[in-house]
RNA sequence: GGGGGUGUACCAGAGUGGCCAAAUGGGGCAGACUGUAAAUCUGCUGACGUACGUCUUCGGUGGUUCGAAUCCAUCCGCCCCCA
């Protein structure tokens, strides 16, 4: 009987750990690491790897990190690998340029401030932080050497990436290809049960499974989890389409970011960013089926979104000043950042519209200011005016709006 | 080692002596309409200058020319073929 309901609970567990994985390698592989390692009485070692690259975590890696803390709330360990070594050879991914190799205490800052980021999603007292460079950098030659014997051009070739490359003519270049040699030794140094990364890091996994075989270990599980598209709607989420939500944003920000979904996106985001329940969710999906707006499911899912970074009360609060800044028709309603008007360089009493807008706006070249101000996004007083160089006598409460955002009030 | 090709703005991609700050498309920005959605329409998309204009930009450098993205030399990167 109580064995009967173990075996149901276990089944329950593993449901619940597989929810929104995309892929595992092997299928049943999670379930038989389980019974596996229960029967060695010890918890799974988790493996998550990051290069300490663009140290600017965003929603996209919260997919990940949320499955991460799923494990972690089962007290399974979870061992996060700084590429410190691999960083400082350059990322080799895609076709960004050569990156300029980063130095020693560069890499320990980016570590830092990911491990801060880190803490946002999982328990990072409970994890061990391991840094690649402490095994890598001992490496003799002839063992890399031994080491790249256990792969072939074939096995490297089959990625997607490679593959397409090669075909189009675009350079690959050898520390390339030894990239996911490197990230699969890791997992032979750390003799992990389970890798765990977004699906673009399926062939990395994988390698790391079978270098662990080719080093007599029991081969780790690959799980991955769907890459979340960015605000585009068409991308993956990626710092470099700047198409992100950061988890460091503000909640103004996150909430505004979240309304900029396209409708089409709104599932994925319910799915993947929130942590409503399943039932919850379902009950979600039904009322859009139902002909729900989906503009109220985007709100509902921006604020758990900021519910999770920051609180529920910013929450309530960035809601509430979206409503006003751009929801409402109404000037008043916005928000006015207060500038000083002793801190405007005038020329004598007066100054320019454009002169005035490029000292409100700041980091923003005269033209750009310009064309701002020509195509109509700036209003005075809810006045538009198209004129750059309209003269103004600065004076108090004066309230200048450019573009949707930014609206200031003169003090 | 030999031969051929190629390098243009955020990306793709025209341009092969002046009309080129450089077609076109994508992307981006702004406006109209809206739900900061989609679709659609409009404008903009090197910098500085209120026009006329000036300056920087077509892999790097140096030349020819009144004038160069365009011609020449040289160097660099990348790709292909042969060895």
């Amino acid at each position: 009987m109580s064995g009967l309901f173990l075996f149901s609970k276990t089944m329950e567990t593993i449901k619940h750990l597989q929810e929104n994985v995309e892929i595992t390698l092997p299928e049943n592989g999670l379930e038989e690491k389980l019974a596996h390692t229960q029967r060695q009485n010890r918890k799974l070692i988790i493996k998550l790897g990051f290069d300490p690259t663009a140290p600017d975590l965003h929603l996209g890696h919260a997919v990940v990190l949320k499955k991460i803390k799923q494990f972690q709330e089962l007290e399974h360990k979870i061992v996060i690998v700084v590429g410190s070594f691999t960083a400082q050879i350059g990322d080799p991914t895609g076709k960004n340029k050569s990156r300029k190799p980063l130095n020693a205490a560069e890499v320990q800052h980016n570590a830092q401030t990911y491990i801060n980021q880190l803490s946002k999603v999982i328990d990072v007292s409970q994890a061990q932080i391991v840094f690649n460079s402490n095994w890598l950098d001992q490496l003799p030659f002839s063992a890399i050497i031994q080491l790249l014997s256990k792969v072939t051009v074939a096995q490297l070739l089959q990625r997607n990436d490679f593959n397409k490359r090669l075909k189009e003519n675009t350079p690959i270049a050898i520390h390339e290809l030894v990239y996911p040699i490197l990230q699969g030794f890791d997992s032979v140094q750390i003799n992990c049960d389970i890798e765990m990364g977004g699906t673009d890091q399926l062939f990395n996994c994988a390698m790391g499974r079978h270098l662990m075989e080719a080093h007599d270990l029991s081969p780790q599980i690959v799980m991955c989890m769907p890459l979340l598209k960015g605000l585009d709607g068409k991308e993956k989420m990626s710092k470099s389409l700047n198409n992100t939500i950061g988890l460091t944003d503000t909640p103004n920000d996150m909430f505004g970011k979240t309304m900029s979904i396209p409708d089409d996106l709104i599932l994925e985001f319910l799915e993947l960013t929130t942590d409503f329940s399943s039932t919850q969710k379902k009950e979600f999906k039904s009322c859009l089926e139902k002909g729900e707006n989906p503009m109220n499911l985007k709100k509902v899912i921006a604020k758990n979104i900021i519910t999770q970074y920051h609180s529920a009360e910013e929450a309530e609060q960035a809601e509430s000043f979206f409503k006003n800044q751009f929801q409402s028709q109404r000037f008043e309603d916005k928000s006015f950042v207060s500038v000083n008007i002793s801190s405007l360089q005038t020329e004598g009493e007066t100054l320019s519209l454009l002169q005035l807008c490029h000292q409100l706006r700041g980091k923003v070249t005269k033209s750009e200011i310009r064309r701002l101000i020509e195509s109509g996004a700036v209003r005075i007083n809810n006045i538009k005016t198209t004129d750059p160089y309209l003269l103004l006598f600065p004076t108090n409460h004066t309230k200048i709006q450019i573009g949707k955002r930014d609206c200031y009030e003169l003090v």
